[in-house]
DNA sequence: GTTCGTAGTATCTATGTCGATACAACGCCG
DNA sequence: CGGCGTTGTATCGACATAGATACTACGAAC
């Protein structure tokens, strides 16, 4: 069973919800310079492409200039408001997109302190400062790689002239690498690991390898909490 | 104009996609022991319900125990592959929810040199190392607050003995706390800014206050651009 | 004033999803 | 052996979405 994490990207202005499908119809528009083929391009029908137009116009003001008659017939420009629209799409879908595709480092355990949404978590590879949901007590903190801070143990700062608050000791145990980044896996005392993204020049920098004693950090807003013992009987 | 980030979880799991609303019917038949409770629970017809159970078992294998007959008539329970498709999809949507959730800082630029996925960005604040799409060379940096590290300037370790490749010091502007978590706003000389989000304790160590020095740094695999001009004429 | 390619609008139809309903099959229990 | 509350299955209709189609309106260029 091989487990795919997906998402879809929206974004809610005033009244509407505006997705990818929408992103592109812009995208066709501003291509194309008019409704017509654009509509053409991507396969849909205008008339519901034009009503979609209007649709999204009548939440968020004038998306479109749109033009009837005149040489060539007329045409459609986009706004800056639709512009602007399409860049926080992209921003935030390569958010997202980054979530679904790093690898995160799961940890059980049980809350112990906690203030507000911040909590203590104790795991099997010590305490982690973690955010978790309000009512939890068994939970799954989750780490993803690319919140990993990497640092020679040597030389690692003390604790109080950073904000990274959760630290682990521990020695590599995998490195591998890509084009431009590693992926290190680092294991702790008994049986916890965890993951880190690093680049490749990283890599070099602190002359990593198999078996060599590093540090892990990272920090308690980068680690979440998951409920683990499901919602409470109604 | 609000813009609010929105998304929807899924998981791809073989042959099926697995949304909310499964893991809700999950939910409510582990906690009511049978599907026809589950439905009335949910406002759902049972008939429905009963028949994307199958499908999804006809695509990921069991994820029930289904008895008809027998006292109380029967019942249903879940199975192990249930349970952890029911956390996979807890952790895939806390972590999409942190990003919906958090603030970005934005930095335009245009990308110098590349390795892979790879490249360095002259930005307004200087030069970013962050993952950009293959063909870009516009583009907007986003760095998620909550993997901004911050630094005493004093005792920020030099900078080969870490993966934190981007180190960029400023003074401190705004600082909003929460109950837990402070929201601190950094201006970098000319016009740039970027929030860091930290525990309410680290701003105490740190010893923050509006005007102060400080360093902010991330890493670059937690930086990532998304191309400005967009999508080249087909 | 005719032409042309566009915008704008209304209506019909296909499609897919889901609830509603009805009924059979099952097996313990009294 | 009948009752009961399940699971299992089939069919119908409501609803929303979107394509298909047809027609009007527009205005510069020729």
């Amino acid at each position: 069973m091989t487990i795919e994490r997906e998402y879809t990207t929206k974004l809610a202005v005033d009244g509407v919800t505006i997705d990818r499908r929408d992103v592109e119809m812009l995208d066709a528009i501003d291509r194309h310079g008019s409704m017509h083929k654009a509509a053409e391009a991507l396969g849909r029908s205008y008339a519901r492409l034009q009503n979609r137009v209007v649709e999204i116009e009548d939440a968020v003001g004038p998306i479109t200039e749109r033009q009837r008659g005149g040489s060539g017939g007329g045409g459609t420009e986009l706004t800056e408001t639709a512009r602007e629209l399409r860049r926080q799409f992209d921003r935030h879908d390569a958010a997202l997109g980054g979530v679904a595709g790093i690898t995160e480092s799961v940890f059980p355990g049980t809350v112990r302190d906690r203030t507000g949404e911040l909590a203590t978590v104790e795991t099997e590879i010590g305490s982690i400062l973690a955010l978790v949901p309000d009512d939890a007590t068994e939970v799954q903190i989750s780490v993803r790689s690319d919140a990993v801070v990497l640092t020679d143990p040597e030389e690692t700062p003390r604790a109080d002239g950073t904000s990274l608050r959760n630290q682990f000791t521990g020695t590599v145990e995998g490195i591998e690498s890509g084009d431009a980044i590693t992926r290190v896996t680092i294991r702790f005392a008994p049986e916890g690991m965890i993951q880190a993204l690093v680049t490749n020049a990283s890599v070099d920098r602190l002359a990593l390898e198999s078996g060599q004693s590093i540090t892990a950090s990272f920090k308690a807003t980068a680690a979440r909490g998951v409920r683990l013992e499901p919602s409470a009987d109604e």
